[in-house]
RNA sequence: GUCCCCAUCGUCUAGUCGGCCCAGGACACCGGCCUUUCACGCCGUCAACGGCGGUUCAAAUCCGCCUGGGGACGCCA
């Protein structure tokens, strides 16, 4: 539920939405306006990790803002951790990327090569005063904290050089001057209006004493340079966005549209960590998902469209326009992700889903499997399968020769009895005598045999079924000796009829 | 501690400015049908508006408080 407020009497002193314009007091209207106008987003992800499934969802929330309104999806690194990041990284966001179909406009930005642009913008700051050399220690600093905490207070720098008047020095940084008082307002597109009193924000450093721009220094002009005009991110940047707002006012640039979208919480609610197995993009690929499910519930979780739950790719397009996105943080539920997965096997091109099934059936073993027979086997079992890996994982008995093949021993104990024994030698010459091994004729010979027996389907079909793969399982029998051929067949029938129990 | 955010079935959610909601859909679960296994498919059951006040003829929907979650308070990003 959306708790969009109503304006307040209280006029803020500093304003978050774009070009200072007083929103209407249907802001989904007023939002929806200035989306027309035109729309540049981008994902920033720092390449510490492999892309995990968090950063994913506002990548792909941010793709498709672009996308629905003709606009530009940039791609950004921030590198500037020089001690955790690592190209690797980068390489891996970028495959994940990739893999989900989330392709960018423009070169790829790094912040690290970038250095000199946010100095420009201190400097700037430092001239028009709204920023100043700050001399404080870091102990200074730390003690002024822990006299706020005693008194309740938030911990927060006093404005000890603030009026100083310092000039640049050994050890010295660089402070924006926030104002005194007011509240900064702004109009998130998840969250509603969202407003915080500048009291609760201290100066911030903006340039370290080293020279390098700190995070939402480099943010602010990263994002103003790069155009950005709505910047969508995770939920734990909202407190920063109120302090990103002071900096777009103190540099004259318009502000950006926000929208903060909840994390994404582990199965038990518990934030989202190791112990909950695959957060990464790149595991759930591992794991035999396809990008379309894993995009489709990861859209569905957090945005919705009435009851729908199932998007292609161009209907998100169509219908994603920034807004019915759920403010509330949502739990990761494998098995729906699983459904999904499932379905889109089901529905995929039997070509489409042999190709993406092959590494798979590769990692199994299954080396130079003919196009046919891969794509024999995915008809077969994808109606049984969630993941590609579980997919490949059928294809066991139907590759075997006879005499390799494993039985389950209850399988073998309940249905390989005398009596089916008997039918099964009499399947073998009937089978024989079949020319056209192929799944149609198989099952009217093996219909003729029943019907001209006075038997059944059931009296017969457990037995043949364990004889053929071992176990109570695989797929339509027919189908099943098309695919091993006669001799396979019926070297498996004969065997079977020897197989005694212990 | 201070500030910000959040709160509908087990889970994801619908619920467009209060009435059509004794709350709808989906996943999961359970039951049934189909059936030459297992699945798929189809049908059905179970199941929720955190609590307390207030506004109103009428509240899941508006307001307040409480409770419970989460996030943020760095010369990290």
């Amino acid at each position: 539920m959306r708790s969009r407020q109503k304006l307040g009497t209280n006029k803020p002193v500093f304003y978050g939405a774009r070009d200072n314009a007083v929103p209407s007091e249907n802001s989904h209207l007023y939002a929806k306006k200035s989306f027309r106008m035109s729309v540049i987003t981008r994902f920033a992800p720092s390449p510490t990790g492999h892309l995990h499934i968090g950063g994913a969802r506002t990548a792909i929330f941010s793709w498709l803002l672009a996308r629905h309104f003709k606009g530009q999806f940039r791609f950004r690194i921030e590198d500037t951790d020089l001690l955790r990041s690592k190209q690797e990284y980068t390489d891996s966001i970028l495959a994940s990327m990739k893999w989900l179909g989330l392709t960018w406009d423009g070169e790829l930005t790094y912040q690290t090569k970038r250095m000199g642009l946010y100095n420009k913008y201190v400097d700037k700051l430092l001239e028009t005063g709204h920023a100043y050399w700050c001399g404080c220690t870091e102990e200074e600093v730390n003690a002024m904290r822990e006299r706020a905490k005693v008194r309740g207070l938030k911990p927060r720098y006093d404005g000890h050089c603030r009026n100083l008047n310092l000039g640049p020095g050994e050890g010295r940084c660089v402070r924006l001057k926030c104002p005194l008082e007011g509240k900064v307002v702004f109009d998130d597109m998840v969250k509603g209006r969202i407003s915080v009193d500048v009291r609760e924000l201290d100066d911030m450093v903006i340039r370290r004493s080293d020279g390098t721009p700190t995070y939402n220094m480099a943010v602010v002009v990263d994002d103003h340079d790069m155009g950005i005009t709505h910047v969508i991110r995770g939920d734990d940047h909202v407190s920063n966005t109120p302090r990103q707002i002071l900096i777009y006012q103190a540099l004259g640039f318009p502000v950006p549209t926000f929208g903060h979208v909840p994390m994404i919480l582990g199965p038990d609610g518990a934030k989202l960590s190791k112990r909950h197995g695959a957060r990464a993009v790149i595991e759930y690929q591992k794991d035999g998902l396809l990008p379309q499910a894993l995009v489709n519930y990861l859209v569905r979780l957090g945005w919705s469209h009435g009851d729908q739950e199932i998007f292609s790719l161009d209907e998100l397009i169509e219908l994603f326009d920034g807004t019915h996105m759920n403010p509330s943080a949502a739990r990761f539920d494998v098995r729906k992700l699983e459904w999904l997965n499932a379905h889109y096997m089901r529905n995929l091109p039997v070509e489409e889903l042999a190709r993406l099934t092959r590494p798979f059936a590769e990692e199994a073993g299954y080396r130079d499997l003919p196009e046919p027979k891969l794509q024999a086997l995915c008809a077969m079992f994808r109606d049984r399968a969630k993941t590609l890996i579980q997919l490949a994982a059928n294809f066991a008995p139907m590759l075997k020769k006879a005499a390799d093949l494993e039985y389950d021993e209850k399988a073998v104990a309940k249905n390989l009895t005398p009596q089916t024994k008997e039918y099964l030698s009499a399947l073998i010459s009937v089978f024989g005598d079949v020319s056209d091994f192929r799944s149609e004729p198989i099952n009217d010979a093996l219909k003729a045999y029943v019907d001209g027996h006075g038997l059944k389907f059931k009296d017969v079909a457990p037995a043949l079924r364990t004889a053929l793969v071992g176990f109570m399982g695989g797929s339509h029998l027919p189908d099943i000796m098309e695919f091993l051929g006669k001799e396979e067949s019926l070297d498996r029938l004969k065997r079977a009829i020897t197989l005694t129990i212990a």
